[in-house]
DNA sequence: GTCTATAGGTAGATAGAC
DNA sequence: GTCTATCTACCTATAGAC
């Protein structure tokens, strides 16, 4: 596990400390990510860290810091599936096609990061306004929708694009009702892959 | 305030105790969607009522007697759109056109209510099942995806219509920050709304 | 029908032993 | 560096007065 823009890299080999506090962070982020801010308690986390309750303190003051570490490094993931296969020598189709298949890749192996992102940034609007300065999230954006036109066409297109690819993750539990056992939720979304494709290059062509 | 397969029906005309108890729903109706069930204090929800804490377990038993009514009355919201302009005397082109202006105007209204649902459902999968078997919301459904087409492309049909429809508002503190002061939300979905059936449109002639 | 007071339990955080 | 014990604050829920 490890983030583009992370806060936190994690390093298996250091010393026992450094293994202690990636433990904690990897409950961490396991459990905010399921329970939220609100629903995790600290005894749950140190209980799955395999550690005691006054160990979180000693390492991170307070339950908000920690949090905080683990929110922000979400929050960059989602962009950073934007940017990766971004760059002037891929043509428009290639951007597109790269850029889905990012997505999927990120959310076939963190499913809950877009609920726990969206949910929480709901709660705390301004820590956004922040990590796009810290971050320069508006110059990533920024090249990417200039790279897929114009600027009124480029931000639909990029809607759309995450639309498409991260809601059906989002309303997972309401799909596995729909296809009740018909087809695997992993099935449906493989199916998904290509229509997206071909949408967006139809909206790019036609706006 | 009102609910096609509501649990609760506001009467704002009925005697005191109905009066109180129709005070307290909108306010936990609006104050569970901002903060979720683990966000909201019992106190917040008497303050913002009027009323006295005591009143809430008078009334409701407990929380999660109440935030169930909540819970289960906007999961049945969700629906109702899709089944809103639906009628086998409606062409397909008016069947995409109908859910797309139900969803947005529901969403205009209620722009909390699809992370809410998405995420109070992650926690709690299982009342997922139990209301699609009350509400029979797998006819309702069934229907639905029948008059799109066949079982599958008449499934990523209505997939699609949702993810376009719903996912600008789930992430509208994000498209707030993207469109920084140049257009507003409301211009920029409004924006959208052609584009979203137009897109429906193209891939119902090609599945 | 509504309020006050409080019980009973649990949360986050700290101090200090080992 | 890690754990135990404990503090203080707060939360849900109840009992009983008015």
């Amino acid at each position: 596990m490890e983030y583009l823009f992370g806060i936190y890299i994690f390093d298996q080999m250091g010393k026992k400390s450094e293994r202690t506090k990636t433990k904690i962070l990897e409950s961490a982020h396991q459990l905010f990510l399921e329970k939220g801010y609100d629903g995790l308690r600290m005894q749950q986390l140190a209980d799955r860290a395999g550690v005691n309750k006054g160990l979180l303190h000693h390492y991170f003051r307070n339950k908000t810091t920690l949090f905080t570490q683990i929110f922000d490094a979400s929050i960059s993931q989602l962009f950073a599936e934007i940017a990766s296969r971004f760059g002037t020598e891929f043509t428009l189709k290639e951007k597109i096609n790269g850029a889905v298949d990012a997505y999927f890749e990120m959310l076939l192996a963190n499913p809950n990061l877009p609920v726990f992102v969206l949910s929480e940034l709901r709660k705390k609007p301004k820590r956004l306004t922040t990590l796009f300065k810290e971050q320069r999230l508006h110059e990533v954006l920024g090249d990417f929708v200039q790279g897929l036109g114009d600027q009124k066409a480029g931000t639909h297109l990029m809607v759309t694009l995450v639309s498409l690819c991260v809601f059906p993750f989002m309303a997972r539990p309401i799909i596995d009702e729909i296809l009740e056992g018909h087809l695997s939720f992993e099935q449906f979304v493989q199916q998904r892959r290509p229509l997206i494709k071909n949408m967006l290059m139809n909206l790019a062509q036609s706006i």
